[in-house]
DNA sequence: CAGTTTTGTTAGACTAATCTAACTTATTAC
DNA sequence: GTAATAAGTTAGATTAGTCTAACAAAACTG
């Protein structure tokens, strides 16, 4: 069974692995904020129990094993996301740090009983795919807001980031997900885009917070 | 901040604590499950940390830090009990080992909501007081159902053991708490109580059992 | 109270996860 | 294609939590 540690490093694998399902040393370092002689030295144990392919100064890959746990510990996170928000009234800024913590437990039961009284959801509070219990998950096709042009009729439908601050943020703008947003125009100086959507017309959205936006268009 | 293991020998303290508030290094080391040498070691950590009174050769004392602790490592665990079984569904004897995991999550909004949506409960599934916030706990004075005589109407209340194995007998024969018995005799020769309640009429409990049974008296 | 048993301590070793300092390999930039 | 920079590795140390073996103190017991 992966250790705590071990599992957040195979969640992170997970999250960083590019097209070809690898991942550096040094992102690895950056992302756990841990030295690279630590990512090192763990790497060659996730090797020896199985959980990935590594070759010295080569990029480490998961294994299937380790695909599988990660992505069940990802399950774990966004199922607890959800409980937190749907079941027990938390907002969608709040529930991170909490899952952080309840995606280590070690107990099949208590996510089949948050998955079922939630209903078997495909995404979590902040738009996430829930992989499900072989570890797939639904794939979505979605744009950043930043790629869309004025005229167009979009869906806020999840996010590139949900850090508490950006959270707070949309909060303060009264964006949440599958608010219908109308976009204006999109300044050419800053990129910055006006949009409307429910009570907010002609709310001004720099670039920084457009590129965190990914939206379905559904209209000129 | 205590660590998860350290929260495990505050929690073991707090239960094993006699009138004086004294637990001895070997009754630290059965009910954890290690060995002496390791509770001699790990209790000069919690000393230096300032979680219990300790001199050589001497039992160990929690300090007012480590007692409050220790109640919220409880209150903890058993909010969590209640809550898993009275909003997601799970049995009694299903709870406690994954209440040993949760209750070493660091998020006191999210045993403070699980306490709102529960009501406040004071008692866990198990019959055990739920400490409040402040650490403190409703005192109970219950009777074994084993010191009880014949002709004696009681209450099923709370429980001494609450493993599995023990719940899942009780499952068996119908019992649970708030269920009222009947005693019809006391057998002489091996303790054994011969006793009705709700469908179950004349059901033979050893004394082993009783023992455990932790019971109101209503009436002769 | 002397002998035995139980309880507790010390010493020394091990594993998991981390660090810093120093070195090596690979990549990037003229 | 060398020189500089970035990425990765090795070596050695540290901390938390555990163990066994050996020894010491305390508690029972006849
Ligand atoms: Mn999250
Ligand atoms: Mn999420
Ligand atoms: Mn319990
Ligand atoms: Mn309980």
């Amino acid at each position: 069974m992966a250790s705590q540690t071990e599992e957040n490093y195979l969640k992170a694998l997970f999250n960083l692995a590019n097209s070809a399902g690898e991942v550096n040393i040094s992102e690895l370092s950056t992302q756990l904020q841990v030295s690279m002689p630590t990512v090192n030295s763990m790497v060659k144990t996730l090797q020896k129990n199985g959980w990935v392919i590594y070759q010295k100064y080569k990029p480490v890959q998961l294994t299937p094993a380790g695909q599988k746990t990660a992505a069940m510990v990802i399950r774990q996170h966004r199922l607890t996301e959800m409980f937190l928000v749907n079941k027990m009234g938390f907002g969608w800024e709040e529930v991170h740090a909490i899952a952080e913590q309840v995606e280590h437990i070690h107990a099949p039961k208590f996510f089949e009983r948050m998955d079922e009284l939630l209903g078997y959801p495909t995404i979590d509070p902040h738009g996430s795919p829930i992989p499900d219990k072989m570890g797939r998950m639904k794939e979505t096709h979605y744009v950043s807001l930043a790629d869309c042009e004025a005229g167009q009729n979009v869906v806020l439908a999840a996010l590139t980031n949900s850090s508490t601050d950006f959270l707070e943020f949309l909060n303060s703008r009264n964006l949440s997900l599958g608010t219908q947003i109308a976009i204006h125009s999109k300044e050419a100086y800053d990129q910055s885009m006006v949009v409307s959507y429910l009570e907010n017309s002609k709310e001004t959205l720099s670039e920084k917070v457009c590129e965190k936006l990914l939206v379905r268009i559904i209209g000129e």
